[in-house]
DNA sequence: TACGTTCCTGAAAACCTTTTCGGCACGGCT
DNA sequence: AGCCGTGCCGAAAAGGTTTTCAGGAACGTA
């Protein structure tokens, strides 16, 4: 199962079979096919890591993800394992549970397994801290940032895309446009509410309800805040919500409330998290994040920057507004 | 940074220091000593691609997975991780997207690497193509179990989840049981029912509505199973859902027919799916497969199997229901 | 002093592959 | 005949570690 059992079965020494095997030009076309066949008659495959261990490439990357159960690690997980393929890279997995010095643990075993690059993707979308500048692999965070603008950080334009569901709206024709979304915590909350409220002033109209209703994300503070909104501006057109649970809590009272989607009021959520908007009533519009390209762009500019080096910055990927029946024109 | 470095600074060879640093005994406490200083200082850590080449074992396994977005894959996943800790194991995460010779592509580039065992995990409960006898490392299927007996599959015993659920629902004092699920090609939901009716007979009690409704694993069959049901058995009294997806679709109506949830009717649900079951109004009550655990054993099953041997056989790991308030004995 | 023990240390082989470089054979040229 | 160039192949080193085994020192005993 080794190049010498190769090598053997096709009479040549162990770095010709190397060479032949390798597509290197100096054998002979009739030898190298020898050692072609006598190689996928062993069914042999070369050991990675006596390979790794004399190119200094392993051909791994580690991916250390902060929080698996949320849902946000897992298509860019998707999009990275999608982009490098099955070919060349294989990826190691590592979950921190949100714990520092599970990290720390982790970094040290991926290290000492000599990655070939390192992607992190934060659980939230607010930044992080940086592993450090002194890595001996290039390292790109994705989802949140690094604290350190030194890094290379990959994340979702939450701006643009509170501006593209707003934009979507007043093509709609809507005019009294409200905003309920999580917590006010969250740098993610904040920018979708400013992309909001700029594209609103761009218009010339003003909030609906008069502010922005932060709250938390969840259902039930979608319907809680749906019903002081009501009270507060019942002739609002429509909803954008900055979450599609909060959307999901919004549907189920303007639904009680007899206040028909999207004739009456128009609602667009966030995420584009299939399990809740396909089984909407009605089905959601909503923005999604784009995040498996968000992963695959992070695996392709890591591997561009093995060997090479990397760029600094954050950089910001533009969403994509997925339209359903939740929202249509005014008649 | 190697461990010729180490030794060089500690003043002794490369035998002596690799001995000190690996707890060998015939190395004297002060010598012992002054490598792990050097060690520290120089923030050594082996080169584990050295190490996997002469000790044959790399302290890796592949986890090879058919959908990444499925919901399944990832608590057990999630297990395994947590079982092999960061301590001396790392893990391959190898999606399949469901197709077969992406995963024979996977299955080379593992064995390539030398991975000490593999966990495959199945998209759905139903039995999937064993990966052959002749791979020359233990493999655990977990949650789709091989279609080979000779294989070791670790999957969830959804008989019992069903016979659980009903159980609970007999014990709250309901009488009228019904139970509304998913696609009846999937052995999950024939064995759930199998379970449930088990359980009913077993109480002497027959099915409410004659029938179990087997339909889409959708909130909107959800629905519509509820009001045929109500239609056909108005009297109903409790109604067991085949996922959580479904048993939100049930509630829907419940509530939309104004019948109060849990007094006049309870609902159980099925996967403990935390953004369904939490937002739900009511919170549900609902049978958690523990795939967690599943993973976990897994991955303690490939620990205890590698270098030795391996079980074979299908073992069923029991659910655990979990009360909110969708259930309550009756006054 | 000579010898056997015990303890510790280091040289070297091994794991498997890639890559460099020297060498061999052969043909063509002067 | 002698020389050079070209094309193909193999010996050997390298990568970093573990493990075996031989040897040296110190010590006690005869």
């Amino acid at each position: 199962m080794t190049l010498r059992d190769v090598a053997r079965l096709a009479g040549v020494s162990v770095a010709t079979a190397s060479k032949a095997l390798n597509g290197q030009p100096q054998v002979r076309a009739s030898t190298r096919e020898r050692v072609m066949q006598a190689a996928s008659q062993l069914d042999f495959s070369p050991n990675t890591l006596a390979q790794g261990l004399i190119t200094q490439r392993t051909g791994t990357v580690g991916l250390l993800t902060s929080d698996l159960e949320g849902r946000f690690s897992i298509p860019i997980l998707m999009g990275a394992e999608d982009a490098f393929g099955t070919d060349q890279t294989s990826v190691f997995l590592c979950d921190a549970r949100g714990d520092n010095i599970r990290e720390r643990h982790h970094l040290r075993a991926l290290l000492s397994r000599r990655v070939d690059g390192l992607i992190v993707v934060g659980a939230r979308p607010d930044s992080r801290p940086s592993l450090g500048r002194d890595l001996p692999v290039p390292v790109i965070y994705a989802y949140a940032p690094s604290d350190d603008p030194r890094d290379l950080s990959l994340v979702s334009d939450n701006e643009g895309g509170g501006r593209l569901a707003v934009d979507h709206l007043i093509r709609c024709g809507r005019r009294r446009i409200a905003h309920i979304t999580g917590d006010a915590t969250y740098g993610a909350a904040q920018d979708r509410a400013r992309g909001a409220l700029g594209r609103l002033a761009q218009e010339g109209l003003e909030i609906a309800g008069g502010e922005v209703w932060f709250g938390m994300w969840s259902e039930a503070w979608g319907r809680g805040a749906t019903r002081m909104l009501l009270e507060r501006c019942p002739d609002v057109d429509a909803i954008f919500a900055g979450s599609d649970e909060i959307a999901r809590g919004v549907l189920d009272v303007l639904h009680e409330e007899r206040l028909d989607v999207p004739r009456r009021v128009a609602v667009v959520g966030y995420d584009n998290w299939n399990i809740l908007v396909a089984n909407a009533r009605p089905p959601l519009t909503t923005v999604d994040m784009n995040l498996e390209e968000l992963g695959r762009v992070a695996a392709q500019r890591l591997f561009a920057a093995i060997g090479g080096t990397l760029g600094s910055g954050i950089e910001k990927f533009p969403g994509k507004l997925v339209t359903r029946e939740s929202t249509a024109p005014l008649r």
